[in-house]
DNA sequence: TCAACTTGGTACCGATCGGTTCCGTTTGCC
DNA sequence: GGCAAACGGAACCGATCGGTACCAAGTTGA
């Protein structure tokens, strides 16, 4: 596979949209980094928003694979997203959640990309509620990921694993607080 | 008022920055959104940059103002918070938080304007310390704000102020597993 | 070897970006 | 009433935006 365009620009919109924001990289960057030439972007995709799109669709498969791993491993022990989210943290390119990072960048509700970093975040939650056995009108899966959320944003802040701690601290004593 | 063309950019900024984004908003629209020539915008700001940081200065004040005083009317009582927090997110207009939207929007850790909204949150924590009277190792206002921004991010995606309900609960919850 | 296809490079398009300059009018104050 | 400051409107700047068209070089399988 000596050429491959697509596949490069969705990595380089990975790391520059990620990196950058949506809005903050241009196309002309994309192919910079990617070395394809412009009108092979435009063959592979319809527009920028169509990459954009792609690349978050990426992110929801990637992420919530790696949800189902770590809890899975942990036996179904919820806390365990949280030390898992902290090596996720700790990375030198962190930038918080592609998620939240559109949902912020795309403000109008009913743009199709924004809608599916929406989806995304409702995804998660079926996916704890799926994987925690939660009953449908317990909302310990909208709790956790709140709490999930709440650590991405404070570390793109602080730029440090810290936030998951804490996170975990507090799902800690919301998991003890509930009778068993 | 007929005139005050700062005060009706700020206004602008407020409205516009917040509903949409910073990027998203260019000089035109806020000149047009506020009636106020091109040439007397920038007799007031240097940059649209600089009505940004503006905006964000008046945010922060409002905001550790509303803090201070939804805690001290409840005596204290760090769960009020979430309560007004409730009202806050059930604007019509609601679109998040506007220091968590600019951390996002401008990703470099050396923009001044980013460092503003960065120092908002960290103002935030010692407000919540100082009015608790919390110990200096005790995460608890870090973890507060943790919930309290998890809460507005997810009611950037839901749109209602059942987030607020949630943050509440857990919070709770970390007040009930604290030694009196 | 030769055709079918994909590729990267470049010139170009209209639109919009943030910002500067000039001009004529309106405003508040004495 | 007069004057200086503040104002709104518009023309204009270079740069960049997302997107299109065309071209030459390179890859592929038969």
């Amino acid at each position: 596979m000596p050429t491959h365009a697509r596949e490069r620009l969705v990595k380089a919109a990975e790391d520059l949209f990620f990196a950058e924001g949506i809005r903050a990289v241009g196309v002309e960057r994309l192919l910079r980094a990617s070395g394809v030439g412009r009108a092979s972007f435009y063959r592979h995709f319809a527009s920028k928003d169509d990459l954009v799109a792609t690349m978050l669709r990426g992110y929801d498969t990637q992420l919530r694979a790696w949800l189902r791993e770590v809890i899975t491993r942990a036996d179904g022990d919820p806390l365990a997203m949280f030390d898992g989210l902290a090596t996720r943290l700790s990375a030198t390119n962190f930038r918080g959640c592609a998620s939240i990072n559109t949902m912020v960048e795309l403000a109008d509700p009913d743009d199709p990309t924004r809608r599916i970093a929406v989806e995304h975040k409702e995804a998660m939650i079926r996916e704890l509620r799926d994987l925690l056995g939660t009953a449908p009108d317990d909302d310990l899966p909208e709790q956790l990921l709140l709490l999930f959320d709440g650590a991405l944003v404070s570390a793109l802040r602080e730029h440090s694993p810290a936030p998951a701690r804490r996170a975990k601290a507090v799902a800690a004593a919301l998991l003890a607080s509930r009778p068993a």
